[in-house]
RNA sequence: GGGAGAUUAGCUCAGCUGGUUCAGAGCAUCUGCCUUACAAGCAGAGGGUCACUGGUUCGAACCCAGUAUCUCCCA
């Protein structure tokens, strides 16, 4: 035999993988037989690449997937991507302009041929390298937010919830993303802390020239579009003023002073300058006084024209800055103070958002909420970990309706067509469209070429709430037999940061469209951080390559090292030591199987080893069952943990301790027929975290058939053999024994080849006796004997209510052998008199229930006898 | 500013209904070992005022109140 003595993952992984598909393991059929299982992908961005997060989020799902799987369970993933359309404009935009090609020289189908081909060549390499991380989706079901069914699917909702009523059209304040060029939702804005300026500005009062109000901004660039200035109705400082007129600084247009409850009296100076075009606020009290809107502003953040020549067509912060300096110069800069405020950016491009006034699609959601409300707060759908309850709660009952327009190409475009009169109809088809537009106009003279399609897409995530329904098709057939199988899903895992973008409007989605919640668990994981707890990210370069990793160490030791300290909603502190653990603990296994490997049975020996075994056995029970509790509850982490610690410490450190023949010595057949099942029992229950090399030994470990791999094994469903509990308590006392000499090896500095005696004092033989082979052979005894007195010169110790007794000549330090014994009588009397006195109260003894006291009275027992041991040990020095 | 959650060993976290020798695990640390599966290893050890202050209880890491600090969500 030449097995290498380390695993070297890279020579099997891709092997199997192949295996897999080949075999087909992981494609999902409609089977009546069997209960689904069904997750499907949080769809990553087509044009993204695996990072960390994907990482850790595809892990967990793979390791649900390949669980229920191995359960019997019809298991089905199905991946795909969505099309991002704000980031992935971006790109294909960027892409052409350094080809030379500005985007505004193309039509709309040229800029989409473009972005197509774009999307062909370099789009789906995420899903390619999820295959790289060992995750078992059905790949012959994979789909794309963008492709032609999923298409219709986003437009039938969109006509039908037009026809409803939730969606209108209206001219509304939006979250204007001046780079991205579009509006995004309200979920898409993210507040960041910034440090800004506040400018004190001099607006001249126009009945007396050479008189100042003075009013605060931090946006002094927008004051050509002022319309008036406001003041708080209850503010003394400005009553007599209210009514009159100022001269803005610079523009010199005159506008009125009004009041406004909206003023805040203790801000800046108690003024507010109101542009109705760039804020929201100022746009109410606008409407409220029935005020003019000027804007200033292009949608690509320049200033426009009416912003003055001197200005028009230069970026918004610049503006700002030249505009500061030609106040200062006029004197019409009071001063400029340093505050702390928030800049609302976008969450696709970062840049700073402008409040716009401009006409979009909504969708009401109040009708959608409520049932989706409903079915977390009723545990119909479980959050874990379940303390994004509260915020889910509190996000649902003050949603806003929902900004689903965006004036992008690349996405579905909004099925509404405008009539020449500009009245408009929303239709599936241009066909029917025109059918409808006919019907509405009553000119049967409209033709197609009449109407004119809305120019703007649809938010991504008005794709991305279908996802569970539209991948099997549950729109354009609704009764098809995927659909009635696989929905709803059982579990999904995401990021918190969607809780709301997707996973609330998944919930909308499934209600309306099925009646039926898309997923009855939804497992929210934490962000992956670098060890100082930054997230990681490009820009710091604190993130290493996930591919790298796995071509470094291996999937499994990845996958593990990812899970072994990430439980549920909590943040993943990255270390390379935790993948250094994964891969260490594949290497572990890997030499198990070689131990196990090189064994040669002799069928002339009979069973040598029935308490190991008995004792492994009962032990895999009670681990199994821990195991599958770990998983009802989602608790990966500590699943894995569980695993980890019955491969390593009760197999390895123990179990194979126990049954190891000596060098080069036979082993008896039936001690190596149980040693192997028990490891491909541990194969199947580390498949799921491990599916590489688990699948490797599986083969290694005996000739298999044709469709027999770990992949699809059955997973173990163990009960307690009999006597199991005997089994264990009685090998934890032998172990104690043993620890007990390896102890006394350790103080003494003896080394582990060098045999002991070991000498018994007890009054019970009978366990010592039963146990003797298994203990002399762990804790390496010359011999084992019972003894009525303490021999002379030995070091002691006591276990179990006895004692026992390494004879050590000339090694032995009476006085601290006996200031040793002492420290851990007085510890027990302590302990002894803790136990009396809880025993010796009467509430205690009235209150307490049967079992707490049941427990007390026997530790009262064990500490009497362990007194008496050690007692007697002292009294032997004398 | 409003709300939610957290604070347990050097680090990351368990700790269920208040009661087991209950103060735990993994990693890290320290000591000794190249013991024929594995030094990516083996054997052992040390390490905590359960954030703080009060309260309830026969009994509190756990329940209650307040304080401090941190994180997240919303504005």
């Amino acid at each position: 035999m030449s097995l290498a003595k380390t695993y070297s993952p890279a020579d099997v992984e891709a092997k199997w993988y192949q295996r897999w598909q080949e075999k087909g393991f992981f494609q999902a059929h409609v089977n009546p037989k069997k209960q689904p299982y069904t997750v499907v992908i949080p769809p990553p961005n087509v044009t993204g690449v695996l990072h960390m997060g994907h990482m850790l989020n595809n892990t967990i799902q793979d390791v649900l997937v390949r669980r229920a799987r191995m359960q019997g369970k019809e298991a089905c993933w199905v991946p795909g991507t969505d099309h991002a359309s704000i980031a992935t404009e971006a790109k294909v935009v960027a892409m052409l302009k350094e080809q030379g090609i500005n985007k505004k020289d193309l039509t709309r189908e040229e800029f989409l041929g473009h972005a197509f081909a774009w999307k062909e060549k370099y789009g789906g390499i995420i899903l390619e390298q999820l295959k790289q991380l060992g995750a078992s989706c059905d790949w012959s079901r994979t789909r794309f937010t963008m492709e032609p069914k999923l298409t219709e699917a986003v437009l039938r909702v969109f006509v039908d919830l037009y026809r409803k009523g939730l969606i209108y059209r209206g001219v509304r304040m939006v979250n204007w993303d001046p780079q991205g060029g579009t509006a995004i939702s309200d979920e898409e804005v993210i507040a960041k802390d910034v440090q800004g300026k506040m400018f004190h500005l001099r607006y001249e009062l126009v009945s007396e020239p050479g008189h100042y109000l003075t009013v605060a901004t931090s946006r002094p660039e927008t004051i050509m579009a002022d319309v008036a200035v406001a003041v708080n109705p209850t503010d003394p400082r400005y009553a007599a003023l209210v009514g009159q007129q100022v001269r803005i600084p610079l523009v010199g247009r005159e506008v009125p002073i009004i009041t406004d409850e909206r003023v805040a009296v203790d801000f800046g100076t108690g003024t507010l300058k109101v542009t109705p075009a760039h804020d929201l606020v100022d746009y109410e009290i606008g409407l409220a006084h029935n005020l003019p809107v000027i804007d200033v502003l292009n949608d690509d953040g320049t200033l426009n024209e009416q912003a003055g020549a001197r200005y028009a067509g230069m970026d918004r912060f610049a503006v700002r800055r030249l505009i500061a300096k030609d106040l200062q110069e006029a004197g019409l800069l009071d001063k400029i103070e340093e505050y702390a405020t928030i800049a609302q950016t976008s969450e696709r491009t970062g840049a700073v958002i402008e409040p716009k006034l401009s006409l979009q699609w909504f969708l009401k959601m109040e009708h959608l909420a409520k049932p989706a409300l409903e079915v977390v707060e009723n545990d119909t759908i479980k959050l874990h970990p379940p303390k994004f309850k509260n915020m889910y709660r509190v996000w649902m009952e003050n949603v806003r309706d929902w900004c689903i327009s965006r004036q992008l190409w690349w996405g579905q475009r909004i099925p509404a067509y405008y009539l020449p009169d500009g009245s408009f109809v929303v239709a599936l088809s241009a066909e029917e469209a025109l059918g409808l537009a006919r019907e509405q106009s009553g000119n049967n003279e409209l033709q197609a070429s009449d109407l004119r399609q809305d120019e703007d897409v649809l938010d991504t995530w008005f794709s991305s709430w279908l996802w569970p329904i539209s991948v099997f098709d549950g729109f354009d057939d609704p009764d098809n037999a995927d659909i009635n199988y696989f929905y709803p899903t059982n579990d999904l895992v995401t990021a918190p940061e969607i809780l709301f973008f997707w996973v609330a409007r998944m919930i909308m989605a499934g209600l309306e469209y099925r009646q039926e919640v898309p997923f009855r668990n939804v497992y929210l994981t934490g962000i992956v951080r670098d060890a100082l707890g930054r997230k990681m990210s490009k820009q710091l370069g604190n993130s290493p390559d996930p591919l790298d990793l796995i071509r470094d160490f291996g999937a499994d030791a990845v996958r593990t090292g990812m899970l072994f300290s990430s439980p549920a909603g909590n943040d993943l502190l990255y270390d390379q030591k935790l993948i250094d653990q994964g891969r260490n603990f594949t290497n572990k296994l890997w030499n198990a199987f070689r131990l196990v490997k090189g064994w040669e049975p002799d069928a002339t020996l009979g069973f040598a080893n029935a308490q190991a075994v008995a004792w492994f056995e009962a032990k895999l029970a009670e681990a199994v069952a821990a195991l599958d509790e770990h998983f009802e509850k989602f608790r990966m982490s500590d699943a894995l943990l569980a695993v980890y610690k019955l491969v390593w410490d009760d197999f390895c450190s123990q179990y194979l301790e126990m049954v190891k023949p000596a060098y080069q010595a036979p082993i008896d057949p039936e001690t190596l027929r149980r040693t192997v099942d028990f490891l491909e029992t541990l194969l199947k229950l580390l498949h799921p975290f491990m599916p590489f090399i688990t699948e490797e030994l599986w083969h290694e470990l005996a000739e298999r058939g044709p469709r027999d791999y770990v992949c699809v094994a059955h997973w173990p469903v163990l009960t307690a053999p009999a006597g199991a509990a005997e089994a264990l308590a009685d090998m934890a006392k032998a172990q104690e024994i043993v620890a007990g000499v390896r102890n006394i090896r350790n103080q003494k500095n003896i080394g582990p080849t060098k045999q002991v005696a070991l000498a018994v004092k007890t009054d019970d033989p009978a366990l010592v006796q039963a146990y003797a082979p298994l203990i002399s052979k762990l804790a390496n005894l010359s011999e084992l004997t019972f003894v009525q007195a303490a021999p002379a010169a030995a070091v002691g110790f006591v276990a179990s209510g006895s004692e026992f007794f390494v004879p050590l000549d000339g090694q032995v330090d009476v006085a601290a052998e006996r200031a040793r014994l002492e420290k851990e009588l007085t510890y027990a009397l302590g302990f002894r008199d803790s136990v009396n006195k809880k025993l010796g109260n009467e509430k205690f003894v009235a209150n307490a229930k049967p079992d707490v006291l049941e427990r007390e009275r026997q530790k009262l027992a064990d500490a009497e006898a362990k007194i008496a041991a050690l007692e007697q040990g002292l009294q032997g020095m004398e």
